[in-house]
DNA sequence: CTAGAACTTGACGTCGGCGTGAAGTGCAAG
DNA sequence: CTTGCACTTCACGCCGACGTCAAGTTCTAG
């Protein structure tokens, strides 16, 4: 098959794919007239390159990865940076979850009418599943919101 | 203060200041001579504006924020902006702990003795908190990856 | 007055996964 | 042969939050 099918069939651009093999992550064959031809096994492969690359994953590290997946054997060696990209990954996840919350607190203030004086200290606390205390370009001390409250809203 | 001395207790760059003001985030008085003076009460906006970084919010966005928190009061249209923000950065989280797992089944493949074949769908499961099933990006429909099995890494 | 630290603006570099032309070639159908 | 779509390579654009020179100015201590 042809760069368009492939594309069509796997849900990507073309350009995706073309991309790809810069990456040297396919590598089609020719046409004498130089066109690409992929194998059948071409659609499920770039499935599995966008399950990589939605895993955070960068090309460089997909491109080491996909022979081993292709020979069924990994050295422990990428083994052991797939687990580092892996914790990067789920602290990064946290993260998210973190800034998740200190948004839904910051709603919180806006939305209830001022309930009390709630000490907004926008500190997530460990409430997650965190397991060290790496940077990940951390925000240092917490700082605090002031509250706030709805605007009325006048008849618009 | 100065930007030196409001970049080191803030704990910023004073390029990221500059580029703060920039964006409209800050807006400090100068001097005859040219350069940004900047209140005390500097230091803890700039931590609530690190904050909001972290939070995932773009500075456009920080930018329409900050005057609302001055002002403790927002604008209900504002509002449900600040929460479909949210909404997305859940939805980024989730995605990333979905990918998570999906790379903890692939590491458990080639780490694990092959124990039975184990039918890797790579497929993450409703496990987690989706809510909708909104596209996000989505990798359309999952591919398969093969078993693997780590190499039993000679002695190097 | 002078050294030199701290500051100023300006502008280009970074990283990644493509999008988007531009200009030319291959291939199948009528 | 010709139309015309699919294909080719080349190469710049983009987004965002700054890093990093570069060259000139201001402030401060001695």
């Amino acid at each position: 098959m042809r760069i368009g099918e492939l594309a069509e069939q796997a849900g990507v651009s073309t350009r995706a794919l073309r991309y790809y093999e810069e990456q040297l992550l396919l590598s089609p064959q020719r046409t004498s007239g130089g066109q690409r031809v992929y194998p059948e096994t071409a659609v499920g492969r770039v499935k599995i390159i966008r399950q990589l690359y939605a895993a955070g994953l960068s090309s460089r590290l997909i491109a080491e990865l996909l022979p081993a997946i292709d020979a069924r054997s990994m050295e422990p060696e990428l083994l052991d940076r797939l687990s580092a990209e892996r914790a990067r990954i789920e602290a990064k996840a946290a993260e998210l979850q973190a800034a998740s919350r200190r948004l839904e607190v910051l709603i919180g203030l806006a939305t209830h009418p001022d309930t009390e004086s709630c000490p907004a200290s926008l500190d997530p606390g460990p409430s997650g599943a965190r397991r060290d205390n790496s940077p990940t370009s951390g925000v240092g001390t917490d700082a605090e919101l002031p509250s706030l409250r709805r605007v009325p809203a006048y008849s618009t």
